[in-house]
DNA sequence: CTGAAAGCGCTTACAG
DNA sequence: CTGAAAGCGCTTACAG
């Protein structure tokens, strides 16, 4: 039973005795094939190691059992420090991936370039998973495009009134809240935030609404001048915050609105002799892993990673399946440490 | 020009008033096709927004442009986190894939599982990247039969002799004489070494005997007793550290397989009350990005991911085009930091 | 329950 | 330089 390239189902018939049809119904368990002929054909196919091959039978039946996942970073990122917190819904993703019997298609992708979301189109998957921070505005568009072309895809983010596009995201308002309210427990009252409190970020923005908001309902006002803008990176966080420093602003509390940006504004306020938590308390956002490494360990507000990879696959796959799909928000999680 | 479904060449030939031959040459740039009917033909093609479809080329071509990652991981691991040396080398390897054309087929997988290394029978990649930690003798037969079927791929790790299959790995062994040269140079020769030292885990072992050998080329000689057992997480290291210290076990710097194993062993002995770096200096191996969060910040061996994620899908290539290729060695790199 | 046949959308030798 | 045709390896209506 030896053969020049790979086995085709022909081959299986062959040796099993039987049509080719016959062997593609018992591969696919069909109900229609007798018990003792379905037997006969999988062990032959076992025996000749033989796998249906996916270009044939994707092309038969118009649809390829592949997701894309699309991670697109913010063009200023450092190429090769790609963000935990993606990595981490990477990991998750991958695995609801696999557990739908799904295979997943990976790529990276800087804002600027063109975008590789033709896997569709070109059937190479069934939908596509959008990942990725960076300048709402600048993709808007883009989004649009996928809309008009009708392309299945959802998107990890913040759900922005007439977005018109299936998102999951974080609850990122009520988390914003979540850090409001444990400052305000501690009375700290006099905050700073860094992040980009802008419609361009529109996840950041709700954290800083949510935040504000709190603050607002027990009659305080964030200063405008305690706003630093951050994109999601340590260095962004560190000159924001140098900065604040700098022009001589005071305050007692930081909101970060990631933990990247945390790291990076602990870093700044060490350096200027300022304490964490002594003098400034300090809360971030994701609870990547290293808001537990760093010193001291990170206050921040925790996303549900693993929650969240699966309903972007699972909502994906209802839309793929012509289903009713809203968007989801995933309740967030204080997780308190030393800062 | 509006259409059910997805445009076909057909369409494209159709509107471009040549035939579907013509299109598909046209497509490809094919030398063959005057230029002003492949302009014509591209045209019409943007404006359809039409794709090939890659079932059907890849169906023809009897190839994917795909490549297959497998990540397994050991099943010890917590499930939700990724070990994230392998994070950053698969972003890596996304970025190389992309650059060749090469579209990235993402999979982890527990060793306990069916291994899912069927990518290449079923026509899904043109071959497999391997990337892992875990008991290399579980997966050994599993490398054994990849090679019977003649599989095309390539492994992330230690070259241990008579390992038959192409890897790509870091000078472990140069990696460890790195780290015992740093500490012989602080003349801190009394050292503990934390992670597996067996032929279960060759990279680890390859460090462990780097390590051994340059002190011993000095006259000293590791003792057996402050070697312990860990696999490649930190709360591995953290127990492993903590059995050390409870049998009373004494030594003024310790090599840590990893920086997993590195951050919890520093958390052992600090809770001991053991001053890192003053009683003991403490050196790790990967140069995660939580190496440099730690407070103290962890001196370590770096591996270079981005030239591994290049060299991982540039040999696999060659593999796969049949060109000879001989496994590679990455020089690795000592980062000093605070421990 | 089974088999012969059509067809998914391409690529490429073959013939001009 | 171009077109008509075969064929990649499947799935599935259709006919028994």
């Amino acid at each position: 039973m030896k053969h020049k390239g790979k086995a085709t189902s022909f081959d299986i018939a062959h040796y099993a005795g039987v049509s080719q049809s016959t062997v593609s119904r018992a591969l696919r368990n069909s109900p229609l094939v007798n018990e003792e002929t379905r037997r006969k054909v999988h062990e032959v196919a076992a025996k000749l190691n033989y796998k249906v091959d996916k270009n044939a039978s994707n092309l038969r039946t118009q649809q390829s059992s592949t997701l894309a996942l699309l991670l697109f970073e913010d063009p200023t990122t450092d190429e090769s420090q790609i963000n935990p917190f993606f990595l981490s819904m990477l990991g998750s993703i991958t695995r609801a991936c696999a557990k739908e019997g799904y295979d997943l298609l990976v790529s990276f992708q800087s804002s600027s370039q063109d975008w590789r979301a033709d896997y569709e189109d070109s059937h190479r998957a069934d939908g596509i998973i959008l990942l990725g921070y960076g300048d709402y505005l600048d993709y808007q568009s883009r989004l649009q495009q996928l809309l008009e072309q009708n392309t299945k895809f959802v998107c990890w983010g913040a759900k922005v009134d007439g977005r018109p596009d299936l998102t999951v995201s974080c609850d990122n308002y009520g988390g914003g809240q979540l850090a409001a309210q444990h400052l305000i427990e501690q009375k700290r009252t006099d905050c700073a935030f860094i992040g980009d409190a802008s419609h361009h970020s529109p996840e950041f923005f709700a954290r800083y609404q949510g935040f504000r908001d709190t603050f607002l309902a027990q009659g305080i006002q964030l200063n405008e001048r305690k706003i630093a803008n951050a994109i999601s990176t340590q260095d962004s966080g560190y000159h924001a915050t140098k900065s604040l420093i700098a022009n001589n602003v005071h305050f007692n509390a930081l909101f970060a609105a990631s933990d990247l940006i945390a790291i990076g504004a602990i870093r700044a306020l060490q350096e200027a002799g300022i304490m964490v938590p002594n003098d400034v308390r300090v809360v971030g956002f994701d609870n990547i892993p290293a808001a537990s490494y760093v010193s001291p360990a990170l206050t921040t507000v925790q996303q549900n990673t693993t929650l969240a990879g699966q309903m972007l696959v699972s909502n994906l796959l209802s839309l793929i399946r012509g289903e009713e799909v809203e968007s989801t928000l995933l309740p967030p999680n204080l997780i308190v440490r030393n800062t």
